[in-house]
DNA sequence: CCATACCCTTACGCAAGGGTGAGAGTTCAA
DNA sequence: TTGAACTCTCACCCTTGCGTAAGGGTATGG
């Protein structure tokens, strides 16, 4: 006889059916409770906590602020500054300004990843001509390696492989320094 | 009359001269042993780290990887399968397997921030527009805003704003309704 | 020999976003 | 009326990269 979406006939939901609804858990649900990102609308004589089924598109809204990296606090912030603001166009100005803080960081982030991702390029183009370097035996070859490996330096994300523990190269370089000499003799 | 870079004229750096060195706090660099990043050369008589200056070098690459993106627990863990791995192009492999790993990682990140730039950008621009709305009082006028925006739908980002703390809708479209009526008549 | 700067270990605290109980009460259908 | 499924409120646990003591020992110049 289920008339409403738990069988309760209520138009209201459930922490549960809000929780199967968005796909985050009990405690999630709670969570932004305890941080004032989302009240029940009301509570059911014995407790629980009743939801206007409208709160499913405001869990998805934090989904997917938190999801774009904007933290429960961020968000908790800027609506409780909405909120409390009584003044439409303030209000807008201060959204704006909130805005433009995250678009500065966002923009600063994707730099940083864009390096990174250059890094990992050329540490990637540089292990490349590892492969043709024949069969080195052990590591400690590769430490060692004194080869023209085709690209200018070491990529520095791979220059940090090359040491013990102690931070110290691997060996004082024992005896492949003078197969370099050999070499660019 | 000092010999050494602290003044106690050995080879080696004492965990304050590291840390001085390498910008980082002492404190970092013991969390660093504790991860097993890196260990002192050896201790003085009295129990002090000592380490190889080349450590500087370490805790510079720790500090890159770190900035990058990379955890200290990632870090660590590429670093032991490296040592204990004897063989070198085995070795390499992993290594090449890590930054690929990485590196679909970052360019998924980049993706995720760029939707979010984008998302950003929306956002301004929507309320660029309500700059020019007038003076619409308070926010609750804001919120049952219906005028045209210019942009084709209310981003995303906006969108959430609607609404009381329980998600729903601050009042059930009261009068406004109408009003707009009146407009669209 | 002493002052001072430095270092040792141990261990708790923060922020973020929940996980995972414990122990008790509530709803609902059979 | 009962049993299953659900929910309630604490309240402590986890990760990551350190900060910050507390209580004590060490190194070194004067």
């Amino acid at each position: 006889m289920a008339l409403g979406i738990n069988g309760n006939g209520s138009q209201y939901l459930r922490v549960g059916d809000l929780a199967r609804l968005t796909g985050k858990t009990v405690r999630a649900i709670h969570l932004y409770e305890e941080l004032g990102l989302l009240e029940p609308a009301t509570r059911s004589s014995g407790g629980f906590r009743l939801y206007h089924p409208a709160a499913v598109d405001r869990v998805r809204w934090i989904d997917l602020l938190s999801g774009l990296g904007i933290s429960l606090h961020e968000t908790r912030d800027v609506l409780d500054r909405w909120w409390k603001s009584d003044h439409g166009p303030e209000a807008m100005a201060e959204l704006r300004e909130l805005f433009n803080t995250k678009l500065e960081e966002t923009r600063e982030n994707i730099r940083r990843q864009q390096e990174l991702e250059r890094e990992l390029v050329d540490g990637l183009a540089y292990l490349e001509t590892c492969r043709v370097c024949g069969e080195p035996g052990t590591v400690d070859c590769c430490v060692h390696c004194t080869q023209d490996h085709g690209v200018g330096r070491e990529p520095a994300l791979v220059a940090g492989f090359k040491g013990t523990r102690d931070g110290a190269r691997r060996t004082p370089r024992p005896a492949l320094v003078h197969v370099e000499e050999h070499r660019s003799d």
